[in-house]
RNA sequence: GCUGUUGUAGCUCAGUGGUAGAGCACUCCCUUGGUAAGGGAGAGGUCGAGAGUUCAAUCCUCUCCAACAGCACCA
């Protein structure tokens, strides 16, 4: 019995069948064996030592080949815990997989590991990769597993044997004496992983990502096929690290947080000329199709209830009661109501929309409104502007008939592409997020609510060209109703959901919410929930990271500063500042008794995109030098030259179409 | 919320069981200097909060608060 194989040139040639990968390279050449690490049959990456059964292309692949990658840090994650398990025996091993920068392993030990810990582990795994022991592969039947493990007191392996599906066999690898569980595959031997590894930093983690389960230590690595690679990624991170907005925020005097206020903001004054921008960019983009209202901050608990929030939010929401009530519990005199802070502003927009009687002539309504919010986020939760626990949505709430609904998807998607765009993101992700186990709603209102939003998911992904990538987050819609999640990505590589879209057949329910239909019969509006920025805070936060401080001029909170060279100029500086001001651009003369190369540098270093210098000669002149945030550059200009062209370019994305 | 780490001047950080230091920033004086730090002087801190151990605590112990890195949760 022979196959044929195919080579990656289209040469074919016959093996006896099951062959192994290994024998075909060591056949064609003692060198072709030695650098593959493993093989791809028919594209799918494998042991290179695995038999192969039928016909089949067969492609080598080196250390360098991108597809090795993985192989490179998976096989790290198994040295990782080999070299563990030699430092400190008794230490259990339960999962390493390989993540989008690096591996992971997660160990179970009485004391958790520190980054002291790193210099003796990475010496340890050095030494066992300078062993090069071969990584061999057994079938092992699932008993046999077990009693292998529990004999090592393993029990959280014990677990992941009980795990596998029964149709799946069970594979153990051999690195030396060091033996684990796992799928693979992995490359021919432990060697292969070269020594372009770091380990990057150790966190609690909870067992199967569950927090009922016990926290274990988790150690996190990366590793490269060269040095050359991982000093770039590292380089990457510190360069990151320089974006972070938190940090962007105290240098460039945005906002800041103090333990008085956990996860609530105190915008600066140049962060709030920032915020207010957006505010008005967004407010432009809505003026056509939205109506603005504005609903009370806080509203009864019983309101809360009716919606459902009480009884499924309730740990996210803050409640308040008069001062006197709080302090006074018991006290029948006192008006002891209770009141809760808005978690969401739907059930706001429902009691605006059920304020008259309203006419299917009158849907769809649009209401947006930009609504503040306070959610009792987890402590631990907390980040910067990204989470926090008071914030702002561009929240609106579109009331409208079901055959109206998909069109009204469609058109807030096109809204949304169209805002990120003028942001400068163009390709994203959109999920859509199907019901929870926890929910309100009958089976039938989600099947409804599902089917159609996957009918636009679909659509939406046809329409992009291949710019935004579609998928589906089972189970992760929110109680009341499934929903489409727009994520962009920070500085960082954090995903962060900013627009959301989200069919409700519930919350008009609940409420009683109605129009009169052509027939003159009540009928129930479909509600949909739609948020742009989702948050303004996280994607004022998101714009710092991802244009890196250096903002487009409109929406650069100090547009201009005026540095007069010596004072003589000072006079001519608050003239031209008073120009910009008529010119519609936010300007400041800095006066100090300063070096001009000292104000040059401070305001470099607060990313002020246009510093005006101004000394006798241009004020004799009526003429500006200037330099552009980013350049050493100077250009003399005259004044209103200078502004007319900064007037243009201070012109928001909206507003030049 | 969980695990770990951290908390000293506006910022970045030293430091010690006997009640604190640097650089930058700040104030004042000198300097009027043409594009990334001119010189001098001064002011500024209940050492995150509370309790305990001690003759004595910023330092040791405990509790709480906050931040950071993950996890879990989410806009």
């Amino acid at each position: 019995m022979t196959i044929t194989v195919t080579f990656p040139d289209g040469a074919q040639r016959q093996f006896p069948q099951n062959i192994t990968g290994k024998d075909i390279a060591g056949g064609i050449s003692p060198s072709l064996l030695k650098r593959t690490v493993a093989m791809a049959i028919n594209g799918e990456v494998r042991d290179l030592a695995d038999p192969i059964s039928s016909d089949a292309k067969i492609e080598f692949l080196n250390r360098e080949d991108p597809r090795s990658l993985e192989l490179i840090r998976h096989d790290c994650a198994h040295v990782l815990a080999e070299a563990v398990q030699e430092l400190w025996p008794g230490t259990q091993v339960t999962i390493g997989p390989v993540i989008e920068n690096g591996f992971y392993y997660d160990f179970a030990r009485e004391t958790p590991f520190t980054p002291e810990d790193f210099p003796a582990i990475e010496k340890k795994m050095r030494e066992i990769i300078a062993r090069d022991a071969a990584f061999t592969k057994e079938e092992w039947s699932r008993d046999q597993a077990k009693d292998f493990f529990r004999a090592k007191g393993e029990a959280f392996k014990v677990e992941l044997v009980d795990a596998i599906p029964p149709d799946q066999t069970l594979k153990m690898y051999k690195q030396g004496q060091w033996i684990d569980l796992c799928r693979g595959p992995h490359m021919t031997s432990v060697g292969k992983v070269g020594t372009a590894f770091k380990l990057m930093k150790v966190a609690g983690a909870y067992w199967r990502g569950d927090s009922n389960n016990p926290m274990l230590t988790r150690i996190y690595g990366t590793a490269f096929a060269k040095q050359e690679e991982l000093d770039a990624y590292l380089h990457q991170l510190e360069e990151a690290e320089k974006r972070d907005h938190r940090r962007l925020g105290r240098e460039m005097d945005l906002f800041h947080f103090q333990d008085e206020g956990p996860g609530t903001v105190f915008w600066h004054s140049k962060g709030w000329t920032m915020f207010q921008q957006l505010i008005s960019y967004m407010r432009r983009r809505l003026r056509r199709d939205y109506e603005e209202v504005n609903a009370p901050q806080i509203l009864d608990k019983s309101l809360w209830e009716t919606s459902g929030h009480w009884g499924w939010y309730q740990e996210n929401m803050f409640a308040v009661k008069s001062a006197y009530a709080f302090m006074n519990p018991q006290d029948p005199e006192a008006d002891q109501k209770v009141f809760a802070l808005k978690p969401m502003n739907c059930p706001g927009h429902v009691q605006l929309f059920k304020h008259g009687l309203k006419s299917y002539r009158d849907l769809p309504i649009r209401m947006a409104e930009f609504g503040v919010v306070h959610r009792y986020e987890a402590s631990g939760a907390l980040h910067g502007l990204m989470r926090v626990r008071g914030f702002t949505q561009d929240d609106a709430h579109i009331f409208c008939t079901e055959e109206q609904l998909e069109a009204e998807c469609l058109k807030i998607n096109d809204l949304m592409l169209s805002v990120y765009r003028d942001f400068g993101f163009d390709s994203l992700v959109v999920k859509l997020s199907t019901r929870p186990e926890k929910r309100v709603g009958s089976d039938e209102a989600w099947d409804r609510a599902e089917d159609i939003m996957t009918r636009v998911l679909a659509k939406i992904e046809r329409e992009s060209g291949g710019k935004i990538r579609t998928g589906i987050n089972p189970g992760e819609g929110a109680f009341y109703g499934p929903k489409f999640e727009y994520t962009l990505r920070d500085a960082i590589g954090r995903d962060w959901q900013c627009g959301t879209t989200q069919v409700d057949f519930n919350l008009p329910e609940r409420f009683g919410a109605f129009y009169i239909g052509a027939d003159g019969e009540k009928k129930q509006p479909v509600m949909v929930h739609r948020a742009i920025c989702g948050s303004m805070e996280r994607f004022l936060g998101i714009l710092i990271e991802n244009y890196g401080g250096h903002f487009p001029l409109w929406l650069a909170p100090e547009q201009i500063v005026v540095c007069p060279i010596t004072s003589e100029a000072d006079a001519y500086a608050e003239e031209v500042v008073e120009a910009c001001f008529a010119a519609g651009l936010r300007a400041r003369a800095d006066l100090r008794n300063e070096k001009i190369s000292y104000k040059v540098r401070e305001h470099s270093l607060a990313k002020v995109p246009v510093i005006f210098a101004v000394g006798k000669r241009e004020a004799e002149e009526k003429t500006v030098t200037i330099r552009r945030l980013g350049s050493q550059a100077q250009e003399t200009k005259s004044l209103v030259d200078a502004l007319a062209a900064l007037e243009t370019e201070a012109i928001p994305p909206d507003q030049r179409r």
